[in-house]
Order: C-alpha cells, then sequence, then structure tokens
DNA sequence: CCATATCAAGCTGCATACACCATCGATAGA
DNA sequence: TCTATCGATGGTGTATGCAGCTTGATATGG
C-alpha cells in the first residue's frame, strides 16, 4: 500500500487524530525515503481536506467541527441518493459476491467487538458500492467524501459500536436483497438511510472543539 | 495568479489542448522556478483528471472521450440541483451585485465575438453561485467540476457562440430574477437547465477520438 | 527488404542540500 | 517586574543532481 493510503488510513482510523503534526522528516524514516514522496502525499491529503500544511510550521491534520460534521454527512446523504440514476448493472454479480464475504465476516467482528475489523468492513462495502457507480465522476466524489467522513463515525464507534455495527448488518442485507432484484436504485437510498441514522446516532456524541 | 491556476486555465482554454504534452523542464524555465513546485502543480491537475503523469514519458493533458462529456455533464447537472438544498443566503446581496456586472460586460463581449472574454464571464457567473451554497462539500465538487467541463464546450464555442453567449445571459438575468425573490433554489434549478441545454448544443459537434 | 536487438535521448521519480519562515525561550533594558 | 528584542531551533519551500524508465532511431543479422 502506497504511502498516501497509509497516512491517510490513520488519519481516519485517529492513530493521527486532529491537531497532529506529522513532520515530512519523521515520516521520510518511517518509510525509508526521502522527503519528496511523503510531502506529495501529505499535499494530496491536503487537497483532501484531511491535513493541512503552514509553511514554516508543519502539517497538521485538520479538525473536524460541527459544521463539517453536518456538511459532509449531509453531502454524502444527497450523494448517495444519485447512485440509481446512474448504475453499472454489469457490476451486480461481483458486487454481489463481495456482501457475501462481507457479512460472514460481519458476524465474527461483532462477537470481538472488533473495531478495526468493522472499519476494514466499511471500507470494503464503500468500495462494493462504489463499483455500482456507473457515473465516474459520481463515483469519484462518492469515494473522496466517505474518507473524510469515516473518521467522524470511527472517533465515537466505542460508544455506538453494537448498535452501528448491527445497522451494518442490516443495510449489508437490504443491498443483497435490492441487487438480486437488479434494484441498483434501491441501493442509493438503503445507504442514504444509513448514512442519516449514523449522523443521528453520532450528533450526541459530537462536541465542537 | 499561482502555477496551478495558470496551467489550468490555459488547458481549459484549450491552449494546451488534449494530447498536448507539458515538459517540466520547459514550464520551470518559463516560470522561472525549479521543476519542484511546476511538479507539484501537474500533480494536483493529474488528481483532478485533467493531466495525466507517465514515469518516463511526460505530462499529457487528458483526452476527453464522448464517456468522460456524458459523465461530466450528467453529473454537473444533479450537482447543481442540489444548490437549493444548502442556500448561503447572508450572500445573495454580493452576488448581485457580481451579476450586474456580469450582465453589463456581456453586451460588449457578444458584441465583439469574445471567446476569451467569454470564459472569463462563465468563470465569474461559476465564482458567484459557488458563493451561495453553504456547504462546503457540495461547494467544492461543484468547482471541482465546473473546470472539467468549460473545457469541453470551450472547444466547439467558435461555432456555438451565439446561441451559447445569448443563453448565458438569460440564465444571469433569471438568477437575478430568482435571487430578488430570495428564491436560491431556482438558481440550482436555473443553472441544471442551461447546463442541459449546453450539453444537447454540444453533443452534435462533440466525435469521440 | 524485414525483423530484431541495441543504444541514445529525453522524461519523470527520488534524494539531498540549502534557503526561508514561524515559534519559543533567553536576555537585556526600562 | 514587565516588556521588547534577538537568536536558536525545527519546520516547510525550492533548487539541483542522479537514477530509472520509455520510446524511437539505428544498426545488424537473416
Amino acid at each position: 500500500m502506497g504511502i498516501y493510503q497509509t497516512i491517510r488510513d490513520r488519519i481516519c482510523l485517529l492513530h493521527y487524530p486532529p491537531g497532529k503534526k506529522l513532520a515530512e522528516q519523521e515520516l521520510a524514516e518511517e518509510f525509508a525515503v526521502s522527503r519528496t514522496p511523503v510531502r506529495q502525499a501529505l499535499q494530496r491529503l491536503e487537497y483532501d481536506g484531511l491535513t493541512e500544511i503552514r509553511n514554516g510550521v508543519g502539517t497538521t491534520v485538520t479538525a473536524v467541527d460541527r459544521h463539517a460534521f453536518e456538511d459532509i454527512f449531509a453531502f454524502r446523504m444527497r450523494i448517495s441518493e444519485l447512485i440509481g440514476d446512474f448504475p453499472a448493472s454489469a457490476e451486480i454479480p461481483s458486487v454481489l459476491a463481495s456482501l457475501g464475504h462481507l457479512i460472514d465476516t460481519a458476524e465474527q467482528v461483532r462477537k470481538d467487538t472488533d473495531m478495526v475489523g468493522f472499519w476494514r468492513l466499511n471500507h470494503e462495502l464503500q468500495e462494493a458500492t462504489g463499483r455500482l457507480i456507473g457515473n465516474r465522476s459520481l463515483r469519484d466524489t462518492h469515494a473522496r467524501y466517505y474518507f473524510l467522513a469515516c473518521r467522524i463515525w470511527y472517533s465515537v464507534i466505542d460508544r455506538i459500536f453494537d448498535e452501528q455495527s448491527a445497522d451494518f448488518v442490516v443495510e449489508a442485507q437490504e443491498i443483497v436483497k435490492a441487487l438480486k432484484a437488479g434494484d441498483v436504485r434501491a441501493v442509493g437510498f438503503i445507504q442514504r438511510n444509513h448514512i442519516a441514522l449514523g449522523m443521528h446516532r453520532i450528533a450526541p456524541y459530537f462536541h465542537p472543539e
């Protein structure tokens, strides 16, 4: 996995929490490369909105205030609603295969209260539903804002794990049913509804900094 | 204006047409800097989808095939429809001021068949309507895909200038009327409809490569 | 004449050195 | 004692040299 993806996942997993300073030199030594490729990754992360680079100061992980939280989740809901307008129906079989594996794994993850495992399952679901989107612009945007959102719910996952992971299984099962009926539009609405559920579940725990 | 914006505008203005090779060394000499900041700009443009970097070959401006054309315009239509869901009503007065100046300038641009001037007016309208969007995620996406779309209609602007610029004035006037009524939602639908008009006007001239 | 191997040129990717900037603490003066 | 200034420190921004890759021209053998 590349430097960009590694750092991005660490931010989403809160291994690098908001406000954390990321020193180029330190990361360069860890990845056994020079500062150049590390800088490239950090600049891309800044473009994603996950980090902020200030000359002479350093690179810091961006804070997520109440405004950003609401903006991102509301936008993701609208984006998901659009999935049905651009269905990539040819991908349905492969997505169904992914979802099958995903639901099987989810039971074990729930028993173990394996939060990192749950985070990975969400990545897989995101990747799978992305394959159903037949419009590249929408698909890219869908993925882009997933990575902005996932660290938000992960910041309170220890307090909502049971409900959130139960809903996750329900969401995956509903998507399977919809896809077996060939109804990609339903997938978008299912996802939209579960984003809304998650948003309302997170909001009480989410205090602006 | 920065290196990134300069190169981006040259791509959108077809000064750098699809397929054009952008040599880092050459650009570095033009901007009187080293390759490093040029590389930074080119990498960001690649992330935008405007260029493609291949090791050992060089950086080329991406081609726009029929698929990309349809994806981008369809997506932009959907994005514009969402504007009304996140109105930044406080910006209405300043946007009205921008639109006034814009409509005044447009008449002269139409008389002169000033295509670059028309291109600039579109930038201004894009920037002004962006200020009406109260959701940062939507605003960023709205801007991002504008720059992917504008070089497409600009590639055939010489053949559609009269109709396109006439519609532009109508669009701006309709937006003024909507904003005077405080109806930001209407702005999104006006823009959506004019994107659709433009798309159908372009399609006949647009041949896949 | 054609196919293939080889080499040279030009490009990007990376490593490194240095310049510039922001910050904090020490120190001297009021 | 408080304040202002200066310097040390650690960070990012840039320039530059070199390594590795791609591609096209060229030479060579069939």
